[in-house]
DNA sequence: GTGAAAGCGCTAACAG
DNA sequence: CTGTTAGCGCTTTCAC
């Protein structure tokens, strides 16, 4: 079953090649008749262009790379979609790894996009600096890195699609209070993480602003699963700090929490309420279903795959940040802000 | 910032690109002093072969497509998880495209796949008769499909990667039975899906065999998200039928509907057990955790790419079906087997 | 042990 | 409007 080439073409309707491959791209120079012919028998021999020739004369794969941390939960499927659905129109193709949370495996990830001869990179990194050298090395030998997410430090110059994390954290922490809670604690992630830090700054705000900030209410995770949430939350216990309520960095981070509290008999949001930041359906799959930030994924999808164009056209092209607005939904896990402490 | 190709190292080491070549690839033909120096100015100047030029020069793109229903749950992130593990180390690339349930998202998936040049297809069908003639047309057009976890009917043979869907449906059965149930409900997902008939046929006998078995007590659902499960306790609900547990078709499913209960007030498992079938994540980060059969989803992977690696190196390589064990696991969500009713 | 040349499928100068 | 030719990067005969 051998693909049909223009060659074939060529041969079944004694023209030249060059004559089929204007026909085919519609070039003017070209008579109608002729065009209609070959397009004719193009359709009848079952001609199909074979992207990798001209993946070969321009020197691109119209592949790219996506490195991201995990693909358990829908965080990263999600960015996928809205990359796919800038990528796969133009016929590029993406080719997606995961790093597992870590940055030695992420450094493999890279280092076979690399040799894939990817156009492009999109990359959610999983330590804010571990692999920065590769990223600059990687963006030297010619091919582009866009971030989103978790993006790098002030160090390294890059195009990168975010939220504004200090700020809708302390929104989220201001509806804690709102509703009445005031011991409130907080489940970070691993401070290598930028977003990390940023999510902490916003929280500790409000509670110094509102003077309720306790250092004992912070509980720094090791990873990202669910495991981890639940491991923090044992902590809290095991110190026996009081508290009221849980701002977690991520969906997973508070779901691990919420149902370790949920196992020791915890009514939620009553005794502890939870909410949290993503924008995953997991916020919605849980019960009491989470109240959290949620990031319109999918866009922050597109908006990478926009970048990476831009860079892919024109390498030198300016480093543009996009920044992308996120809402605060609240959901069951949290008392609503007008009926506060009402069930 | 260029590619360092073989020509440019033949220039820097006044060698021919056919002397480069054979010393790259470790061609006995080839003054080892020789290989030497060419290894080194590779090294140096930073060369990368091009795969693209392989893939042109032998008709090959080392892209192999995915084609699944969904990327929400972790279910396919899992067995692409296992199919990378197998490809990637044979510098085969993945691509992924989502169906989203509709067998015309799916064609044009398959179509797009078949456009970009992918050297074969790994498949979870998302219906079971709308696109078989697709299949069948792209297979005769010298493009391999294999086929996992959802597979076509007997009139299509193909190589395959399975689960015994309707023993295994049977003993999570007899396990809610072993547990005191009788009043046992089935959440089917839509019958356009094999395995969904497979899984009920299991239910049924084993209820039949126990003369316990009401048709009243299964409801067949639309979709295949939680909503779908949410709306079929609420059906059953509605229409009165009285359950004292539930076989979900999948964890979706099963979790769509506990959440439900749960939202009702209902005491799971004490009023009502919950099990279902698949082997994601899901069935452990909702409270109570779900007892549920668990599939070997990377190992699916894994054995789908050697099919598809079979069929690629020989189209004419017969037809394989691989049928994996899997596992019933005993969680929360139901009692457990010895301590049966308590608590 | 090494070099020259052809060819994978396609496009784009360059002729005519 | 159409044909001829070169070339993208690489491997592989075929000569030497």
């Amino acid at each position: 079953m051998k693909r049909v080439t223009i060659k074939d073409l060529s041969k079944f309707l004694s023209l030249s090649t060059s004559t089929i491959s204007r026909a085919l791209l519609n070039d003017k120079n070209v008579n109608p008749e002729t065009q209609k012919k070959v397009l004719e028998a193009a359709e009848k021999l079952g001609y199909k262009p074979n992207p990798t020739a001209l993946n070969l004369k321009y020197g691109e794969s119209k592949n790219i790379g996506l490195v991201v941390p995990e693909m358990i939960t829908p965080f990263s499927s999600k960015v996928l979609q809205g990359i796919q659905e800038i990528l796969y129109p133009l016929g590029y193709r993406v080719i997606i790894t995961q790093s597992d949370e870590d940055p030695l495996i992420e450094r493999k990830n890279l280092q076979l996009l690399e040799e894939f001869n990817v156009d492009g990179i999109i990359i959610n990194m999983c330590h804010e600096t571990y692999n920065e050298e590769i990223y600059k090395n990687i963006i030297e030998r010619g091919t582009p890195i866009v971030f989103f997410d978790r993006i790098p430090g002030k160090s390294l110059e890059v195009s990168k699609v975010i939220v504004d994390d200090n700020i809708k954290a302390s929104l989220v922490v201001e509806h804690l209070i709102n509703t009445g809670k005031r011991k409130i604690a907080h489940i970070m992630g691993p401070t290598t993480i930028r977003n990390v830090i940023e999510r902490a700054n916003g929280y500790k705000r409000i509670l110094t602003k509102h003077h309720i900030f306790n250092q004992d209410l912070i509980v720094e995770t090791e990873g990202m699963m669910f495991e981890d949430g639940k491991n923090a939350v044992k902590k809290l216990l095991d110190k026996r700090v009081e508290f009221d309520s849980i701002f977690a960095f991520s969906d997973t981070l508070a779901i691990g929490a919420m149902n370790y509290l949920l196992s020791q008999g915890v009514k939620i949001p009553e005794e502890v309420s939870v909410a949290s930041f993503s924008g995953t359906e997991l916020a919605t799959i849980v019960h009491p279903q989470l109240t959290s930030v949620e990031q319109p994924l999918i866009k922050m999808g597109s908006a990478a795959a926009e970048l990476i164009l831009e860079k892919i056209k024109d390498v030198s092209s300016p480093n543009r940040t996009i920044l992308m607005d996120t809402d605060l939904v609240y959901r069951a896990s949290t008392f609503s802000k007008t009926n506060k402490k009402q069930e």
